[in-house]
RNA sequence: CGGGGUGUAGCUCAGUAUGGUUAGAGUACUUGGUUUGGGACCAAGGGGCCGAAGGUUCGAGUCCUUUCACCCCGACCA
């Protein structure tokens, strides 16, 4: 391609409505430019590095046995009514009639169209296990679009669906997928890491989140430093914490007198005793589709509560914190809470199984027990993992921001039993598919790697993503020498097959080095002065390293590159 | 959906507290010339419904009302 005759818009000025790196960049260097909140256009070298982030997950995918598909984009709201989501999933769903009045959904993922292919076509157990999959624009109308590419509202996934005769043969398949999801992010250069996740409302007992590494991620990861354990806070389990030496000596729920003091730390302070010892009540407001009820959470003073636990915990849609008002109509007195005599629901974290010698609220104003015990309850994992918290293996674990790019899940026969989709296994019986979803944000990846490896002077991509690898950049092109030899090379490489840009332009260097280096090509060829010495110079974007070598030299260097 | 901010040239922004020539700068663009290794210089140009609608006024980019869009924080996010 030649520069010249392509379009590629880029911009000294950072726009006015970017403010992430890869936005910035992406837009700046002419990748993409924005249509409206959470739309964007690829221009060609957007268009070019997304369809090779394509390619290598379509390779991939292909080599491990799955199927590509291309289901249509507007899908019946019947299939979601079928499902139970039309109304589950929302405002997200962008819904919209045809001139019939019939009311169709524009895909955000595509469980419903997948699961109305297969029925009634796979019949029989020997036709399974089918791993089919697409590489499509989805939809989904999000409260508030952000970040560029990471978090749109059309964007590109790829979105797979096995279905099986049987829970072990979802669960090959599940492994299969993270190890094939790993080799693709592997060969995309990414920093990335696979963590346990919530399975969320789902349901299904396992799932996976693969997240690329980035401070500017938008979901906190909890890593060990000496095993490979990783997993979203939301789900993230630490080996239970050492009781402090000195253990109080309270015993018998004593009554004892402390006016005003409701604070974790003031009563610590109080009574000489670690937070441990204390019995932490958080309350919350938990909402469900048909009811709301107060619910108290119990911890050691020394915890945080997990706010994805705990809804998983009640089953609830959601939590919101109690106000004063909801929490003293229940009958609670804010500061004063504890387990003795308590009415209404409540559940303990794991931590607390069998504690003694707490200090805890009295249910009275003014009054704590000590030396009280958690003897039975509902007992459930409720707290967050901190920094400094310890592995099950002993290591420390710590805090690293993702960016999700990759969900797999053992879904089971969810979709499956609600949309009456069956097949006959080996005794003839009609059985609902045991279903397993895969997920990879595609045109996030490209966010991804730009956040990941981007810096000062621009972006940075790995030759399996760049739109060229080789940019020929002729610094004068109204040299006719330095011209012609730029043309030579650029004819070379490009009848060896290789992806090669020839900057032609009748700009100056400093523009067209600044270019270089924005966009990120990996090699820029400088065909400049120093040709009259017969030499070259090779810049190498990662490195920001400039390699002089002789002209008779180049052929054989590239070759190497 | 709650809170905040911004809409003026393709892009980045002045101008708006206090209304008043023909609305500015930089950059980008066009033409000519000089230049040619780190976003050149000189000269001459083109480009605006000042987000939209309504109002106040002799007069509105500027004041008032309504509305739309975009961005940020939060809520939300299979």
């Amino acid at each position: 391609m030649r520069f010249s005759r392509t379009f590629i818009p880029t911009t000294k000025e950072t726009p006015n409505d970017a403010v992430l790196k890869s936005h910035i960049l992406l837009i700046r260097g002419g990748y993409i430019s924005s249509v409206a909140s959470g739309l964007y256009n690829f221009l060609p070298l957007g268009k070019i590095a997304l369809d090779k982030i394509r390619a290598i997950v379509k390779e991939e995918l292909d080599k491990a046995g799955c199927v590509e598909v291309d289901l249509s984009f507007v899908t019946p709201s019947e299939l979601w009514e079928e499902s139970g989501r039309l109304g589950k999933f929302g405002a997200e769903l962008l819904k919209f009639r045809d001139r019939k009045e019939n009311l169709f959904v524009l895909g955000p993922t595509h469980e419903e169209m997948m699961v109305n292919l297969v029925r009634n076509q796979i019949t029989s157990y020997k036709q399974l296990p089918q791993n089919l999959y697409q590489i499509k624009t989805k939809f989904r109308d999000e409260a508030r679009p952000r970040f560029g590419l990471m978090r749109g509202r059309e964007f590109l996934m790829k979105d797979g669906y096995s279905f099986h005769e049987t829970e072990e043969d979802m669960k090959r398949e599940f492994e299969l997928m993270e190890k094939t999801y790993s080799k693709i992010f592997s060969r995309l250069k990414l920093d990335f890491r696979v963590v346990d996740a919530d399975s969320g409302a789902i349901g299904g007992s396992g799932s996976k989140e693969f997240h690329v590494l980035a401070d500017s991620g938008e979901d906190t990861l909890v890593v060990c430093d000496s095993c490979d354990y990783g997993a979203n806070i939301e789900t993230a389990k630490r080996a239970e914490p050492e009781a402090p030496e000195t253990v109080p000596e309270f015993e018998g729920d004593l009554r004892f007198h402390t006016p005003n003091l409701k604070s974790i730390e003031e009563l610590s302070r109080f009574f000489r005793v670690e937070p441990y010892f204390l019995l932490k009540a958080v309350v919350k407001k938990a909402i469900f589709e048909d009811r709301e009820e107060i619910v108290v959470f119990f911890l050691r003073g020394s915890d945080e509560l997990e706010e994805t636990k705990a809804v998983g915990t009640v089953g609830a849609l959601e939590l919101l914190d109690a106000t004063e008002k909801e929490i003293s109509e229940a009958g609670l007195i804010a500061g004063f809470i504890g387990n003795r005599n308590l009415e209404i629901s409540h559940y303990f974290d794991n931590s607390l199984k069998g504690a003694k010698h707490l200090i805890s609220g009295a249910n009275e104003i003014d009054y704590h027990l000590i030396g009280t015990e958690v003897e039975s309850g509902n007992f459930a994992d409720l707290v967050l993992v901190k920094e400094g918290d310890r592995c099950s293996c002993g290591g420390n674990l710590s805090y690293k921001k993702g960016i999700e790019v990759g969900h797999i899940f053992q879904l089971g026969t969810k979709y499956s039993e609600s949309m009456n989709a069956n097949f006959l296994n080996r005794e003839g019986k009609s059985t609902p598919f045991v279903m397993g979803t895969y997920g990879i944000g595609v045109s996030r990846i490209l966010a991804g790697i730009v956040e990941q490896s981007g810096d000062e002077l621009g972006i940075v991509l790995p030759e399996s993503v760049a739109p060229y690898k080789f940019n020929i950049l002729v610094s004068n092109s109204k040299n006719g020498e330095q011209m012609r030899f730029g043309e030579k090379i650029y004819e070379d490489l490009r009848s060896c097959g290789e992806d090669v840009i020839l900057d032609d332009r009748k700009d100056r260097f400093g523009a067209k080095i600044k270019d270089a280096e924005l966009i990120g090509f990996p090699y820029t060829i400088i065909v400049g002065k120093s040709l009259s010495d017969g030499e070259v110079e090779i810049f190498h974007r990662a490195e920001q390293r400039k390699e002089k070598i002789s002209v008779l030299d180049l052929e054989s260097r590239l070759e190497n590159l």
